[in-house]
DNA sequence: TGAAGCAGTTATAACTTCTAACGAAAGCGC
DNA sequence: GCGCTTTCGTTAGAAGTTATAACTGCTTCA
């Protein structure tokens, strides 16, 4: 029953087409996002027909969800690799928008429109909060921001807030002002690669990476 | 040819018909996404048949078209007398996320997944760049922002760039702080307002409104 | 070699958007 | 008021989708 890895020829010939199904079904999304997605072109495009994809995928929904996980894993990879190399917020929050760049429907998939009913399984928040750990890592070792007694008293209420409930962040032990950078990088970074990605700043007429920069430079001082 | 205003009985029901089906439209944007959205359950819910929609509208991406339409004019007009009420970018902020808790699917309407190969109407990039007047002229009054020598070093690169692009801005005479604020008004809410509405925050225990409210106090100082 | 499981096929159901052709009703000009 | 024209809503149907059921062959395994 093939315990673990795949053994069997079968089971080989199993995964390479799962795997080029999901290869054709990340082209179709790059051209018309998740929604033009269809098992049917996919089959033909394969050289079989229609139903034969059901014996990989159960349904539509579980080869989107199989590839919301694959999204995310690739990003906390990204994420993963970038925080060993150089503990930096910015070089953190490059290795961020090259990924969102080299695939914007990937990251779509990942923070874009969510459908009102759907509840991601346990394996992708697990992930998702796993992403969440990197940058509450790096933004650690530089300790208090205080650029001002202005800045901080500003925070004071937000920090007491996010030092109460550190759940979100597994309880990691960082001082509240680490906290509050790791959210806003998060939160910040992807208000600006959201509205770049959605083709938001195009017709204006200035650079998302300028303000990017701007932003990673206010994170990590 | 009813030149202007619906003057025709005829044209009446015809509008009355229009806003029905929009509504309806709207009703399952809002339970199931605008994937979800079916002309002709629409048709079925409201007792005819099928094509008979296709009257009104060509085609199932013109209605939602129409649809993002009425929601960059309703987010503009939202947005535009919380600017003439209170010249402060905090109302104009808790406006904003007023409007999109109201119905999150509409706020995704317009900063949700982009479809790849869409290109908005020139009249709905025109309503775009309206929206951003507000805060531009809510940010103008304060003057410098400045709460530190640091923080405007840090800036300079991205407000000398700013102020040599303002056709984003409509060349808009606002002086760069200001232009820079305002950019960040709209980029770093949306930031916390995309991933609050499409749930990335549930489960991790905090309150978005603390985070909001956190960055609001730092835009208007 | 025989038995069992699995891959891929066609057929079919139940959907969807959208076009075409038709009947009926309403409005408009005379 | 009468007739013509426009519009509305209908049914029929084409082409597409997801998904299931049943059947055929091939592979694998004991």
């Amino acid at each position: 029953m093939t315990v673990a890895g795949k053994k069997t020829p079968r089971d080989r010939y199993r995964a390479q087409l799962r795997a080029e199904i999901k290869e054709r079904a990340w082209e179709q999304i790059a051209a018309a996002g998740a929604t033009g997605l269809s098992l049917n072109a996919i089959a033909k495009q394969m050289g079989m027909s229609g139903p034969a994809l059901y014996r990989y995928f159960a349904s539509r929904d579980d080869l989107i969800t199989e590839l919301i996980r694959d999204a995310y894993h690739s990003l906390a990879d990204t994420i993963r690799t970038a925080a060993a190399s150089g503990a930096d917020l910015a070089v953190l929050g490059h290795a961020l928008r090259a990924w969102a760049l080299d695939d914007p429907q990937r990251y779509f998939l990942i923070y874009g429109t969510p459908v009102p009913g759907y509840q991601a399984p346990d394996d992708i928040t697990a992930i998702a909060s796993e992403i969440m750990e990197a940058p509450l890592n790096t933004a650690q070792p530089t300790g208090g921001s205080a650029p001002g007694v202005d800045a901080g008293h500003r925070d004071a209420r937000l920090e007491a807030h996010l030092a109460q409930h550190r759940q979100w962040a597994a309880d990691h032990p960082a001082p509240p002002a680490a906290l509050r950078r790791a959210l806003l990088f998060w939160t910040r970074l992807h208000g600006i690669l959201s509205l770049e990605l959605a083709g938001h700043f195009t017709g204006m007429g200035l650079d998302p990476a300028e303000l990017y920069d701007n932003e990673l430079r206010h994170l990590s001082p």
